[in-house]
DNA sequence: ACGGCTCTAAAACGAACGCTCTAACCAGTA
DNA sequence: TACTGGTTAGAGCGTTCGTTTTAGAGCCGT
């Protein structure tokens, strides 16, 4: 990480800062110390400012997260057990932060929601892609577009919403129950296989 | 409002800013203004400052949820249809505030995640009595206690993520989607009906 | 050697933060 | 009238916030 550009360690070092404790949690200058840059620097790459940071870290743990889970979903063929997988993911980047570091999303877009601040699009963008990953794979695997769509978004907000209960909890539990359920749920479509 | 008591309104007052603009967002300030009270007032009541006042308003929205919870599970015979009757009385709840109040626990406990504060107790202790409360209800419906437990967990959860789903793309169309995914869910376990 | 550029460094601004402090108010009792 | 305990009122503490500002490295083509 010695090596990387002054720009990419504000951005990184701004993702997981947010990642644990959200945007107003996390401070500039509090970024500007982790990313072992100075305030100066932060400006100058970003001169909107906090939010303009917090923006370009959203879309690259956005990005992250899309490969992560495109990964897992490809690791297997039935996509139930690719959804189990993601959970598995989720699960070891919990209990390898302490249970700290969840959604990048979801943390700063519950605290921007009455403000109509880029933020909020960079979190609609985030979600819309996750959603469009896990409806690709469904249709691959044969389900029809209506029931791919509609599962995506449930799968998508059941697994937000299992990470942070397993992030409260400590446990990993709440992840591997809610993946076991979204498996049976998608099994009970009895998509034919090839 | 007016006849409630001072304690009372600080309570409610704080309850809704935190459901709002989360812990860390909300100043205590803020609250007292909100609530018609004076800081000292606050510090009156609430000894511990901000973290005490924080730990009631969630105690206080949780037992609140846990009516409407409860309400909307028994408004209906089949769970299925009980738990879209939930997602419907949330989505009403969320277009009538401006998609700006969602759930009182989330936002708060992503927030303190790293500390150890009451904070995380109490959202511990609200999210498994509102599984409680969904445990229930399946049990009474004719489930097996091991499936009415993880179904509840995964009920709960995918509430919370499709509700914030929802409150980012100001939609209610990700709650109507992941009820009607769950009802289908339920049903797939083919529990007998009395 | 030179101006011109990107980038870094650090001091300082006003505002807001959580919290403490003292003084006053207002029953009820004697 | 005086006293008392529960409550309200608001000034002010030290700290941190996001941001601005000014100055100075380091490098490059000429």
């Amino acid at each position: 990480m010695g090596q990387a550009s002054t720009r990419d360690r504000i951005v990184i070092a701004a993702a997981r800062l947010l990642q644990r404790q959200g945007y107003v949690g996390t401070g500039i200058k509090q970024i500007a110390k982790e990313a072992e840059a100075t305030l100066g620097s932060v400006y100058h790459f970003f001169p909107g400012g906090k939010e303009a940071v917090a923006v370009a870290a959203i879309k690259y743990s956005s990005q992250e997260f899309a490969a992560v889970l495109r990964d897992a979903l490809d690791s297997e063929e039935d996509p139930g057990a690719g959804v189990q997988a993601c959970a598995r993911q989720l699960a070891e980047g919990l209990r390898a932060s302490g249970w700290t570091d969840g959604c990048p999303v979801t943390a700063a877009a519950l605290e921007t929601l009455g403000t109509d601040s880029e933020i909020q699009q960079a979190c609609v963008n985030a979600l819309r892609s996750w959603e469009q990953t896990v409806t690709d794979k469904l249709l691959r695997s044969g389900f029809q577009a209506r029931d791919a769509r509609e599962l995506a978004t449930t799968i998508i907000g059941a697994l937000e919403g299992a990470e942070v209960t397993a992030q409260v909890n400590r446990s990993e539990e709440p992840l591997r129950a809610t993946s076991r359920q979204l498996a049976r749920l998608m099994d009970s479509y009895g998509v034919s296989r090839s």
